[in-house]
DNA sequence: CAGTGGTCTAGACCACGAT
DNA sequence: TCGTGGTCTAGACCACTGA
């Protein structure tokens, strides 16, 4: 017989997900060390570790140096969200985007801002309140605190041509940031923005973002009722 | 002088993140190839190939054949969500995890159900709900419908020891999924499920999932107010 | 058509960590 | 201790796609 040959990483993942799938290889099972596999599927060591590697980065294998491989037995799910620009989000459902901003002024925080910001008590930040608009229906309700001593430049920036969501993205690196979701019931001035009954249950995302050690920005988007966060496993 | 010599890839991917974070290759901007980085760098072009598939994957960089790699001008930035089983969720946060089976039952579904699953409107299901607990408290309530045809076993099974989250896990396999995260006020059922007010906002999570072109089970977890689910960019 | 990223190979050395 | 995955190298060929 000849034996199947599996030239490309790919090849070599679907032919281990068949494995998986059809249970040759069940929950908790040790599969073959990557040299022996590679000497079964007739292709180099590295084709077999890309393969399995990236098998590994979505949960479904577990891999540990002398320990071997493993099919992982409660798989972690890794979803995969695309955090975009709202405007993007809106024109990706090929409606037209719009926005208005509401509020703009230089105050100092709430301490549970500041404090989240690691900013002193006193100093003053940029404080943005912004509607996004669908096809002229409110889509989502931002507001936003700037550091000023970060990004000093976004005092001078209106914010009416463009959104702070995008004018940051352009003029402030990040290097990471804590992103939240979850669920409130709309305040009496949410409800006016976004037209809906006070009460209704709203999706929302909080985000903290960081450049070095240092916040830069904290935004909380509240979406109109209705609105999914979508993605796939 | 000596050239600063690079030799892991994430030696290259941190100097090529250092650059772009310090403007030296702002937004849009057009970077040097594979060959010349890799000289530069006093590496191989596999390691320099590696440090940047990486980071566009993330979405920092965009890449195409011929066109060489650009500094992403709208990072779309990627969060990767862990769903794991709820008993990890309950158990991470360092609490005691309990479920209670509520409901048990093989019935006709909605026919919202049945289409979403691509199953024929007659066809019985298999209904599940259950209540997670933390700590003796309620965490989540589950809705669920199992596909029998699909996952013959489940009718053997009480799911009274075991979720029915768990149980899947290691008798039904699945190939993708469907994921949807979004908010709903809570109804007197699930507001007396969960011990919270009718009409408070509930964080939900629905998820359907397959195995080839065959709908496996389709869940909804309602969260208890106050939940997030976090993580970072 | 030609430049760029995408990938494969064979071999090598190394870091980790289970036993 | 020593088996396993993690990574690097130098070279090669290929696929895609912009000019």
């Amino acid at each position: 017989m000849t034996k199947p040959q599996f030239r490309s990483w790919q090849s070599v993942q679907e032919e281990v997900l068949r494995r998986i799938h059809a249970r040759e290889w069940p929950p908790g099972d040790l599969i073959p060390n990557e040299a022996d596999l590679a000497e079964e599927f007739g292709c180099s060591r590295a084709t077999v570790n890309r393969a399995l590697r990236t098998l590994a980065e979505t949960g479904l294998l577990d891999r540990r140096r002398k320990a071997g491989t493993r099919v992982a037995a409660q798989p972690v799910a890794k979803a995969t969200l695309d955090i975009s620009v709202i405007r993007m989000d809106v024109e990706a459902r090929g409606q037209r985007y719009d926005h208005r901003l509401i509020a703009r002024k230089t105050t100092i925080p709430p301490t549970a801002v500041s404090a989240a910001m690691q900013s002193s008590p006193e100093t003053a930040m940029l404080y943005l309140k912004a509607l996004h608009l669908a096809d002229g229906q409110p889509y989502a309700l931002e507001d936003r605190w700037i550091r000023l001593d970060v990004v000093p430049e976004a005092a001078e920036e209106r914010f009416d041509e463009i959104s702070s969501n995008e004018w940051l993205l352009r003029h402030a690196p990040y290097t990471h940031g804590d992103i939240a979701f979850s669920a409130v019931n709309a305040t009496d001035v949410e409800a006016q923005a976004l037209g809906c009954a006070a009460g209704a249950a709203l999706f929302i995302i909080d985000r903290l973002t960081w450049n070095r050690s240092d916040a830069v920005t904290k935004v909380r988007i509240v979406f109109a009722p209705g609105h999914q966060m979508r993605t796939v496993l």
